[in-house]
DNA sequence: TCCTAAGCGAGACGGTACGTCTTGTCTTCCA
DNA sequence: TGGAAGACAAGACGTACCGTCTCGCTTAGGA
């Protein structure tokens, strides 16, 4: 199971594309941007592109893979943390850390110049992330007739359009801020702050 | 005020555009469709296309916006019955009943398969109602911080995740049903409801 | 076989058109002017111009039978002056003169920018006085094995291409002149001035 | 000095194009080839001719450049054996040779079926032919009051009739007897004969 | 240290779709 | 109700990318 060592030339190749896209689709947005576009920011000739991803989809999914490794490390560091305050939107406030963190990709990848298929790609980890702290919480709702699922889309979308909102806004808030307003809306409702 | 009838050609070609492009969009997605495709299944010549739509983007742009105008007119007629149940949220079943009325349609604009462009168009409907009925129920929170387009934006995003699921799953619950779920979850917070 | 007169707004829309189109064929050159452009220029329909023209072609070859009768009314009225000096060349100074008479329609047919069509009707017609000035003549010549037609074709060729050129240039040369300097290489040879 | 090779598929497609383009010509007439014919023809996509020539008419130029080039050789070649009896015209029998020998080219390029394009460039290869005949016999005539220009002009015309008269006849007649009648005319004058 | 397999750039190629343009016909509307 | 306006189908144009492919050249990493 030796993982032999990726040829330098290879290793290079493959950042120097990834490098290029992002900047391209901060300059252009994602649709706007060619193949060709890629390899000349890149300096690569359109046949190693070719040797390496099928196609700009394939390309932006290998970058948001990445992106779903290093969420899910800092999800798992963070679980123990995990008190009554975040109960089950654990996931909130360490993505938001990990989008100041990496503000340059995240505008690439999640903000309004992204493409769908980088979208669905977060979509689909946090539906994951949400989806485990529910059952973490043995949230059983039967009772209530919502299936869970509805709700870990109904958490998902609304979480989707604010970290989007503030990363086109550029990120200003930090984290914790816009964290904390995110779960007092998605637990308290959007109108009991003026019932109390 | 003279509004000049419309040239019956003319009315006869928009009209097997829309319907033609929307089957397309159901069969195989908005982005795989292409000119040649709407004009082959509407029976019309490439260069009538362009004679009234200057891509594929301006098409569905214009059937967003017809949607938007009966979109409106719903609401506005729904408003007198606002009760203190969906006060705030008013627009959530008005919409829900205009999407099963339309299920066509929406599938075709809303629903996975459609494009960005519909959900940026249809995104943008709801804020306005949304931010419009906020304002009149006078819900300030300055103590609270939150920004009021915060909250659009959050509700929004939930509601459209909410749209999508039911339209992909083929609009099967009944309107009333999924708008209280909705509501549910919009006004008392995800937990809440075992807390109580 | 009475002439029925021609209604007169049929009479005007032809003229504009004829007109309409030399001036654009001055401009642009015969193959870059569009049905569209004729119209236009004519303040005419489209609709109106395919009522009187089955084409482009078809408005231009009009124009060139409409001088094929000018020109043959001219050479009529000018064979009793024939002299010695002329016979058998004797088109050559009509037809200088008449184009110094029209040189505006010359240019636009048969100058450089003038189409395939003109210059096929006129080479046609002059082809046809050559002929008969030749069979007027009776210039029979089996011993000399060159079939009369090919005398024809050689010096209508030489003809056409001499009167481009003057058109060309810009008429500037008196019919007179470059008439005498036709007839010379036509009659001497090319060479024979110099041997003299 | 490393005249770098052409790559062979460059050379294939090059001469796929030239080849199925004159076929055309010959079957349908300059005007009527499409891009589209020639493509399918040669068997080679669309994209890949635009990679080549920029137009119909740019292959064209391609074509007769290679013919100028041919001719020039051969002219070169001639030059020496130029006696009492061609001088001056010694042209004439060199292109009907090579006309002889290339029918197929010449047909599509020179015949009524090719177009203005092929025409304008074999015209002025003859100008610039009979031009140097012209200036290396020395032929003075300032008292005749003929600009040499015009001589050229008019022995080309005349060729160019006599050529395409002979091309679109199947160029039965061997070369030399119709170079003789061409010279013949062209230096003792359409008359003479029959003085003699 | 060499040398050989690989990665690489360059770019030709067949395709597909685009948006534009012109043609000649056909329908609608208006005076 | 007859003619002008202009919508229409057809189809060629030239452009832009795509994804595949062959070329030689360079270069890394194992022998």
């Amino acid at each position: 199971m030796a993982k032999r060592p990726i040829d330098r030339r290879v290793a290079r190749s493959r950042k120097m594309l990834h490098q290029a896209f992002h900047s391209l689709i901060i300059k252009k947005g994602y649709d706007a941007v060619t193949v060709e576009d890629i390899c000349e920011a890149a300096n690569v000739g359109r046949s190693t592109f070719y040797a390496h991803f099928t196609s700009k989809d394939d390309l932006m999914r290998s970058g948001a893979e990445h992106m779903r490794r290093q969420i899910l490390d800092r999800q798992k560091s963070a679980a123990g943390s995990a008190d009554k305050e975040t109960r089950g939107l654990g996931f909130s406030l360490t993505m938001f850390e990990h989008a100041r963190d990496h503000v340059h990709n995240y505008q690439a990848l999640v903000g309004s110049r992204g493409g769908a298929v980088a979208l669905g790609t977060i979509r689909e980890i946090l539906c994951d992330c949400v989806r485990s702290e529910l059952a973490a919480i043995g949230d059983k709702n039967p009772k209530d007739g919502i299936p869970r699922e509805f709700i870990v889309l109904y958490v998902v979308g609304a979480y989707m359009a604010v970290l989007t909102w503030w990363l086109d806004g550029g990120a200003k808030l930090p984290p914790a801020k816009i964290d904390a307003m995110f779960r007092r809306l998605a637990t308290k409702g959007v109108f009991t702050h003026h019932e109390i």
